[in-house]
DNA sequence: AGTGTATGAATGAACG
DNA sequence: CGTTCATTCATACACT
């Protein structure tokens, strides 16, 4: 059975974006702990979760027009 | 105001399939890059635009006859 | 005018 | 980290 793939709360992008625009690009292991309980005040989400926006957004950031 | 999304022209096209076929199915970004300054001769287009043909040309190509 | 299809765009997940 | 894969959403266009 395919598990369902995450599907961020605009809240939860918010705070993401929030982090990712303040510098903190690359948060390390305890950072993402501590940002994943945050974000899971408005949803269910997982370290990997979390892990895997900041490299996406990182990495795309660069080929937008 | 919605941006409107990029109509490839015919000749741009052409050179998509063209480079496709020629077993270039998922140029990197430094070749994205020269792929989209040969197209623009034709008409507006970005490294995203051509980044996401390849990527939707390769994956059609497969789960479709 | 509505419906279906092709395809541009987006993004979560994961690979090498 | 750059790259790749898997869905999915959005929309222009064909056609009846």
């Amino acid at each position: 059975e395919p598990k369902p793939r995450w599907n961020p709360k605009p809240d939860q992008i918010r705070i993401l974006e929030a982090i990712f625009n303040s510098g903190m690009v690359n948060p390390p292991r305890d950072e993402i702990r501590k940002i994943r309980v945050q974000l899971q005040e408005y949803g269910q989400v997982g370290d990997a979760n979390v892990f895997y926006w900041f490299q996406n957004r990182k990495s795309r950031s660069k080929h937008r027009l």
